[in-house]
DNA sequence: AACCAACATTGTAATTATTACAAATAAGTT
DNA sequence: AACTTATTTGTAATAATTACAATGTTGGTT
């Protein structure tokens, strides 16, 4: 990903550039791992030393705010973000922690239940929890099936 | 709801019983808010002046285990308890914090996305996050009509 | 260029949810 | 009763997040 993809993509979504913020677009936009702010922070700061995880955790803000990315609240240790703001679910690993992603075929939208009168819906969540396959071979002592 | 009753649905859980497992049990059952750890002690603590926060969240981590209640990670704040077991959704409502429980209709199961090769569900959640009715309402401020 | 206002960033301190842990208590067993 | 095991309690530690005031930056205006 270059640069100037990463400041398109945040005048694109109303956010006004700073150095500070295409640092942590452009690592959301690299890194498919649903980082958490203190990922992002630990990540970045050896290469920008002045950055404040303060500015990580506002920037994160603006971003979701913006829809530039989503936020997930999957693992109840700390919130973790995605860049992928198109309509899939997410999988936690309760072994390893890892998040991934869950492609939803078009019949999952069909499902959708209905709200009671006068609900808005803003924002919808699918969250699997379980074993990811590596930690299941790992479990079962087959690793070489990994 | 009667304590025998929550005395027998602990037991059916597995969970052996205790004064405050059964007044955290209890509390669950009686009150479909949804609520934290903080709000049960807070709620319990009046009547039960020597029950310790600790216990409130070894109880809750407890009764998860067991399946007498499951945790939601719907807001970023605090997980949050029902004893609701069965299969449905939730709603957190963005403008006053309150979480409603959203039924699913059977076609819901049937669109459950396929899980990449060797990855095991364990739990699943639904979360959809918006403003409630009563929030609606007093927004356009026809709070005549809640 | 100097100035100014609006905005962004930084660092520290405060807040809050949750967990760790050791001592005290209660329950169950011989 | 003596003893073992499980539970509860209170305090202290940890960790995520937010509040806030000071500093730095930017872009527009004279």
């Amino acid at each position: 990903m270059e640069a100037s993809a990463t400041l398109r993509y945040l005048t694109e979504h109303g956010v006004k550039p700073s150095v500070q913020r295409l640092a942590v677009m452009e690592y959301l936009l690299e890194h498919h791992t649903h980082p958490s702010a203190d990922e992002i922070y630990s990540a970045l700061h050896p290469q920008m030393p002045t950055l404040s995880k303060t500015t990580v955790y506002n920037t994160l803000k603006l971003l979701t705010e913006q829809g530039a990315a989503i936020q997930l609240t999957i693992d109840e240790r700390n919130v973790c973000f995605d860049a992928d703001t198109s309509n899939h679910a997410h999988f936690l690993c309760t072994r390893c922690g890892r998040v991934f992603d869950i492609m939803l075929h078009n019949r999952a939208a069909d499902a959708a239940p209905e709200m009671p009168e006068g609900f808005t819906v803003e924002q919808t969540a699918i969250y699997f929890r379980g074993c990811c396959r590596e930690c299941a071979c790992q479990q079962h002592e087959h690793k070489a099936d990994c």
